[in-house]
DNA sequence: AATGAATGAGCATTCATTCAT
DNA sequence: TATGAATGAATGCTCATTCAT
């Protein structure tokens, strides 16, 4: 590893952990792993970060962070609508290309025996998500605005766009495409074509519903 | 927990580790605990599965198999493509929305230690793939056809129809809307509309490619 | 040791619990050099005791449970006055000089951070302080009866009852006395001598007080 | 605490040591809550005491410094026997009194892993007993002068001085008695004149031993 | 005189598994 | 089948001390 030249010791822990929580899950990591990763010793652990726990709080910590400041900079009001979504879209996903572990971690651990951590990480999912609809969606909310149909597409478009860093390895163990930078090209331009095309059509036939609702 | 009458002790153990291991992940979990929710002595798991790992085995096998059996069951092509694409995400939200331990520990739990069930469940995914786009999505193939494509959009539909149960939880707290049967009813049939709009804005888009590039 | 033969496993990690933790106290010992003392696998203190401070629980519990059976025991109401506490006091310390380390451990060893155990113990100390003053000094204390004397005089008494035992070890290598039967036989008249005398001379003085304060 | 101001860090250190040992125990205190406590940097325990048991060594010479030349002070061969008896108890529970923490450790602390200090405490503790023994009851010992009964003698009247201090804490709990200024000069008095009415029994019956011997 | 990063050994506890019954 | 004692390794964390600054 070149980890270990130069890199402070706390972030050589920093980044072992981000890598192993993110290959094995947060669980399935011990302490002397992380360690010998970061090639520091044992106890360093519970001295920077006051326990493995704390390490993940950091990690989920600097995710959302990060996460939050893209969306924010991406967001350009004075772009038409369809331009916008990809722009941002092609944001989440080249910070998700770029720091694939990272954004992992941040999505998939909730660490169900740290109520510190579940509540800090519902307050995150929660400003994400007031972020997209509220200034990204806006217009779409005009016709989607009933909360049910929000609690599903919400869900769905982060699913969609975070999909390939989800599910990708088995699809390419299976299908052999390789994930460069033309593949996410490619990748951010399709996802955006296909949530802009998905979400236009919830929006349909929502206000073809509203509509023969009213006669 | 009526778990302790009447069920036999593998089925116990098996039912309490579906739970657990959905809830916590299956690192976190351990044989103790497994053992004393399922009301059996610790051995039993190694006596019955031939330990934890095989436990976790055993449940990936029986989501997939039910999966595929599920996928099959519901595809008829005698229907219209989209009546036939509604008809099997119904089909598949409710095998979700009926065993959400299962379907969660089938899709997420990567074992990233046992080659075995690594290689068993890229097989079971590459064969839910074929399922659906050389069956149920065979139109579209005509004109999405290529491995990029696919790569991309695979992951998408699997992680929309998911999208609920992986992060649903966190929009639950959120927004607070109730996850009944009323809400999955919605929830199939938006998901449905929004594929189906999704998939045809990027066939759509690609067509256009296609048609431009020819000139 | 002939400590591994025949003994059963939990009986010889409480003998050697008593042992080291008498010799250096609970916070000296570690379970490593518990589990080597007593030829046991380390993780059968925890499996047996529920953790180390349940060892010293059980301990204390041990102690304070014969101690007050011998007490009761030794307690004959229909002896006169100096031969009751005579004889009291001679079970008292033959119990001492049987099980030294067991005592020493139940009357020294404050577990600071044990809330339960600290509260088990101020019972059973209550308890004994009760029965040696109610029914053992039942002629004393009527004389002896205000309570600040009595906070003076429990303390002192069982102080010098466990003195050889407290303080024996310093004393042994300065005088070069040796502690055998012939000496506990002294140790017990002398102390019942030096105890008897003292409380008398005490309970003599608050007479005195008392009937030069009635004029 | 006022203790972090004026105070030098190493005198500092060492009241946090005697405070924290005191009510611990040696080995129960760590020194980084030593540390702190005291205000100070944790290196500075090696720096100043050269480690955590040259703390306690430093603490068991103080008070085996303070309490010889207490004792010595407050010897007065010119007194008759009782009242210099009185005297001298008076000054040791004083001592005992005004610095609780420090006696309890230098009494009650034996720090099995450290010969040099076992060694020095068992010289302060014979020259203590000599002190007593010669200088202040030098008329008993006209009549006990036998090493037993001295042997027996020796640790229980320390037994008896320090009694509060030993085990007053659960007699408070339990008896709910205030340990003031007032009830320290009752406690002198008491003991006093338990000790001395110990004492002269002991020595009568010995007397009355030796001159049935002779006939 | 004082700091705080760093070390390596050690802490108590729990792990999944095995085995005799 | 089923139990519970027992194992050896591993868990996360803390220990007292040292050292460069």
């Amino acid at each position: 590893m070149t980890n270990v030249d130069k890199i402070p010791p706390r972030d050589r822990i920093f980044n072992a952990a981000v890598s192993l929580f993110a290959q094995k899950g947060y669980s399935a990591v011990g302490v002397r792993e992380l360690a010998t990763e970061a090639g520091v010793n044992i106890s360093m652990i519970s001295y920077y970060f006051g326990g493995k726990i704390g390490l993940l709080k950091d990690i989920i910590e600097q995710f959302y962070n990060e996460y939050s400041e893209i969306i924010k900079n991406s967001l350009d009001n004075r772009l038409p609508l369809k331009e916008q979504t990809k722009q941002t879209i092609r944001s989440i996903v080249n910070f998700f290309k770029s720091r694939p572990d990272l954004c992992r971690i941040g999505i998939t651990e909730l660490p169900y025996d740290s109520p510190e951590i579940a509540e800090f990480k519902s307050e995150k999912v929660l400003a994400v998500k007031e972020l997209i609809f509220d200034r990204l969606f806006s217009n779409f909310s005009l016709i989607i605005d009933d909360k049910i149909t929000i609690s599903i597409i919400s869900p769905a478009l982060i699913s969609v766009i975070y999909s390939n860093f989800l599910l990708g390895d088995v699809i390419r163990n299976v299908t052999g495409v390789e994930f460069d930078d033309a593949f996410y090209e490619r990748y951010s331009e399709t996802i955006s074509t296909f949530l802009i095309g998905g979400i236009m059509a919830v929006a349909a036939e929502l206000q073809n519903k509203k509509g023969s609702s009213l006669f």
